[in-house]
RNA sequence: GGGAGUUUAGCUCAGCUGGUUCAGAGCAUCUGCCUUACAAGCAGAGGGUCGGCGGUUCGAACCCGUCAACUCCCACCA
């Protein structure tokens, strides 16, 4: 069969992914064998593959693969997750270019538009994952909103509650006015940037709210100056704080401040808290709008006056400007302290603001209601989980210490969020705003009538006891934080929370490795964790109850100069676009070879360009072996006498050891340069050619065979990593019906270290002379005459062949005296004269090279001299040093002798 | 402010327990080649005071101290 000049990615690829769909090879059910099983981190289910997927999605199926052909039972469930404020967030978009605004619609019609969202761009990451030819099980295909998996998490929902461990609290929380949602602290983005600072004067009065006499430089005029960022939450002031500690303020102690617009007296507080240093030394104390005034607020017992409202406009509680944006609010009130001739000075102060890493807007602290869970019991035994070894990180313990600190000083976990996209909190009111937790408003009602006909007796609801119905209850509008679904993901994919027990999760569950970016440790790695030691019960042992043994946290991918990867800087490549230019092979290469593990990895597209290069590289390879196939003959040569063969043999196996050690590791990045390395040089670069017949000459059928094979489990260990293009050589280098994809690797063998020796002397030999015969200008087909003088002759006899080949030279002669005229080329204590008939060598350039290895190899004789004179380190050294250098000095003299007498040749 | 990490060739990085001719790889560069698989290729070559200084040791890229630069995480001053 005639194939074509290059490698052409996109006539294979498609072909292979549907035929292994079609055999089920991706598809797995418990049966006899270890399982190998992993779990997708779930990609927002109307979002695109960015480059960190690409990463995260192929460092999994290189895992997955390779488990698949070592003897595992590999299943790998995808699917997605809602992203509840993302996904909700394009869907207010999507409704908002068709005029509908979402406050107009009902909540089941709001779930209409977002389902038929879902529906249309919910399989393009599908697609994707597809294409970069991921063998994930389809029919296992999970969605953190399907109905068992809404299940799942409104039934850990109750139970956590009745466990006492979720509640309802009144907290400062981040929110976003855009959203209308609370965020977690994670959630918030804070930026450096350029603010004002404002300094404004209050008046100080006494108790009976007559002006205060005062003394002292700073109160001199009667008021007290304060700095603030935010003048627009003036009207939300409930105290001043100055420290107590600070001189100029001590007259202060028992008067009030007048709040400026709004005229309200609070009180003067002192505490330690205030830093005398900053500003003027004296803080506007704001409970419902600043975290740290919030606290300062419950320890002095201070009112909370909230003066905004969901949406960022001033609320009634503010008395004036109501309704007005904050932002415009805050240069109004700036104008209005200005005209009162309240406002001091303003100056430029860097200051960092918080973002909603959703939409964007400046996220504003504000006091709310809302679900939390209680973090501190979960957190024990899940740092435990990893600092005990039952679950290792990879790479190293490079984010052990980050896991650790998080937990060690883990806060209590908002889980509400004020959308509708998502999971509804189960939690019912009644008409007096009591309320219960309960899957459904009739077992809800039940637990409301359980409750009120007396403590303790469930099972006989006095229905008729209660003063309103099942229908006059409402059921809590909030939905839960996408991370309260997405924690349970290793569990649930197998139904394990809602058919608990069930065969999938017995086989499955733990899973093996996570392999996600460690961006998300604290959002989902830690949580999976603990949901896993909550959920499985205490009486089985901690290693079922984990829900990974490995996690592999990938780098952030950045670009070529280092800049994280985002839509506003567009440099974030369309992951079809680079498939369809370089192949999914391609892609794979590049991303992996440059991707040291837990390191970033700057894309640049040359990677994949040397990928691309690489496919090139395995075709050719093909076609020349394929040339040989109808000049294979039998009775040649004895295979068990071609030196290049028995060569490549135990290099193969030397390898595999290798690339066991390396995948034990989790160096996928090592693994694959290494097979690189032996496929592109030892193979192509050497093996192929030590084989390689002469001009229309035949090949050995043995050798053929062996090269055949040779090729295959190359491709084999090449597959994990780049599967289409190895599946596609498989085929073609010989007919056949099993695939490659499920090809399972064959025991490790042992190899035979003097033979990588010879060989990687004879490399070293051919290299040195080529190096003689280009610096002497000597063209490639000029031939040479090749002297050797050697004392272990029958070594060269054995390569011979190949060496002549490899140099160009018709023969190979052996010489016990030193040869005039011709260069000289010293490997180890051998040399080589190379000459040709019809020119004489110009050897002073030579000359001047050997004087440099004499000088070289002297200095180096000097430096073993020295340490073995040395007698503290003849008795402080391990024998095997002491004599390694030894070897070293009698090699080293060996050599000096070598060069000495060719160089008094020259 | 607290913590962690990084610094090795022009670039991106390996270098495991201190000891092999250990100073490496890929890319880039230079030289010569359209050699009958591959110019997206072949054959070669050059290139580094291992961030600075000091220490430990018979011996340091590797261990310790210190300084410098950069990166990330956490907390966060109105």
């Amino acid at each position: 069969m005639e194939l074509s000049k290059n490698y052409i990615p996109s006539a294979t690829e498609d072909k292979w992914y549907s035929h292994w769909l079609d055999k089920r090879y991706f598809n797995s059910r418990p049966d006899g064998r270890p399982a190998f099983t992993v779990v997708i981190p779930p990609p927002n289910v109307t979002g695109v593959l960015h480059m960190g997927h690409t990463l995260n999605e192929t460092v999994q199926d290189i895992l997955v693969r390779k488990a698949r052909m070592s003897g595992f039972n590999a299943c790998w469930v995808p699917g997605s997750d809602h992203a509840s404020i993302a996904t909700e967030a394009k869907v207010v978009g999507m409704l908002k270019e068709r005029g509908i605004d979402k406050n107009s619609l009902s909540r089941p019609a709001f779930m209409e538009y977002a389902y038929e969202w879902k529906d249309k761009y919910g399989g393009i990451i599908y697609h994707q994952i597809k294409k970069l030819g991921c063998s994930v099980d389809w029919d296992r295909v999970s969605f953190t909103m399907d109905p068992d998996y809404y299940a799942s998490v409104i039934s850990v929902f109750i139970d956590l509650y009745n466990k006492g461990l979720i509640y309802r609290g009144a907290r400062m929380i981040n929110w976003d006015p855009v959203a209308k949602t609370a965020l977690s602290d994670e959630e918030v983005e804070y930026r450096e940037d350029m603010g004002k600072l404002y300094y404004v004067r209050y008046k100080i009065v006494n108790e009976d709210g007559s002006p205060a006499v005062l003394t002292g430089d700073s109160l001199a005029d009667g008021s007290i100056l304060v700095a603030t960022q935010r003048p627009e939450t003036i009207m939300g002031d409930t105290a001043i704080c100055v420290n107590p500690t600070d001189e100029r303020y001590l007259g202060l102690a028992g008067k009030f401040a007048i709040v400026p617009l709004v005229n309200r007296r609070v009180p003067i507080i002192f505490d330690t808290y205030v830093d005398p240093a900053f500003g003027t030394g004296a803080l506007k104390v704001t409970p419902a709008h600043d975290i740290n005034d919030y606290n300062l607020g419950l320890k002095h017992g201070l009112p909370i006056i909230d003066t905004l409202n969901e949406d960022g406009t001033l609320s009634t509680a503010a008395e004036i400007l109501v309704g007005m944006e904050r932002f415009a609010a805050r240069k109004k009130v700036v104008e209005l302290l200005a005209a009162q001739g309240l406002l001091s000075k303003e100056e430029e102060h860097p200051t960092r603001i918080g973002f909603s890493q959703r939409t964007s807007a400046v996220v504003e602290p504000r006091i709310s209601t809302q679900w939390f869970v209680k973090m501190k019991e979960m957190a024990e035994p899940a740092l435990k989980a990893v600092t005990e070894g039952h679950i290792t990180i990879h790479p190293g313990d490079k984010f052990l210490a980050t896991y650790k600190y998080w937990l060690e000083n883990v806060k209590d976990w908002c889980i509400s969020r004020q959308l509708w996209w998502g999971q509804q909190i189960p939690a019912w009111y009644a008409p007096d705003g009591s309320l219960q937790v309960a899957a459904t408003r009739e077992e809800a009602y039940a637990l409301f009538a359980a409750a009120g006909s007396g403590a303790g007796d469930r099972g006989t609801p006095a229905v008729e006891k209660l003063s309103f119905g099942p229908n006059d209850l409402t059921q809590d509008a909030d939905v839960l934080d996408t991370w309260f679904s997405s924690w349970l993901w290793p569990i649930e994919v197998f139904k394990g929370v809602t058919q608990p027990g069930n065969p999938d999760i017995s086989y499955y569950y733990p899973t093996s490795v996570l392999v996600t970016g460690q961006d998300i440790i604290f959002f989902w790695v830690a949580r999976m964790i603990m949901a896993g030691l909550y959920y499985f019960p205490d009486n089985l042992p901690i290693e079922k109850r984990i829900p990974f043994r490995d996690v592999y946290f990938t780098g952030m991918v950045r670009d070529k100069q280092g800049r994280k990867m985002s839509k506003s800087l567009g440099n974030s490549p369309d992951l079809l676009e680079l498939i369809e230019k370089y192949g999914a092979d391609a892609v794979r290469f590049g991303i992996m070879i440059s991707s040291p593990a837990g390191n970033d990895l700057l894309f640049d597209e040359g990677a994949l360009e040397q990928g691309r290069n690489f496919n090139n590289k395995l075709w050719n390879a093909l076609k020349l072996v394929q040339l040989w196939e109808d000049r294979a003959k039998p009775g040649v040569e004895k295979v068990s006498e071609n030196f290049a063969v028995q060569w490549f043999e135990s290099r193969l196996a030397d390898v595999r050891i290798e690339l066991e050690k390396l995948f034990a590791d989790f160096r996928l990045s090592e693994a694959l340069k290494t097979l690189y390395s032996l496929i592109w040089d030892d193979f192509c670069s050497w093996y192929l050619e030590w084989v390689k017949p002469g001009f229309e000459q035949p090949i050995d059928a043995g050798v053929y065979a062996k090269t055949v094979a040779f090729y295959e489990e190359l491709m084999q260990l090449l597959h994990p990593f780049m599967p289409f293009i190895t599946e596609e050589i498989y085929h073609l280098i010989q007919e056949r019906t099993d695939d490659l994809c499920v090809k399972q690797f064959a025991a490790p063998v042992t190899f035979d270290a003097a033979l990588l020796e010879q060989g990687k002397l004879l490399k070293e030999v051919i290299t040195a002379i080529r190096d003689a015969r280009n610096k002497a200008q000597i063209k490639p087909k000029e031939s040479i005459n090749l002297h050797i003088q050697s004392d272990s002759q029958k070594t060269y006899e054995i390569i011979s062949q190949i060496l002549i080949r490899q140099v160009n030279a018709p023969a190979i002669l052996f010489t016990k005296d030193s040869m005039d005229g011709a260069l000289t080329v010293v490997v180890g204590k051998d040399k080589f004269y190379i000459s040709t008939e019809d020119r004489v060598m110009d050897l002073s350039s030579q000359k001047e090279q050997i004087r440099k290895e004499l000088v070289y190899l002297k200095g180096f004789l000097d430096s073993v001299n020295k340490k073995l004179g040395n007698e503290r380190f003849v008795q402080n050294a391990k024998p095997e040093v002491i004599d390694l250098e030894r070897r070293k000095l009698a090699d080293t003299e060996a050599k000096i002798k070598v060069i000495e007498e060719t160089l008094s040749g020259l």
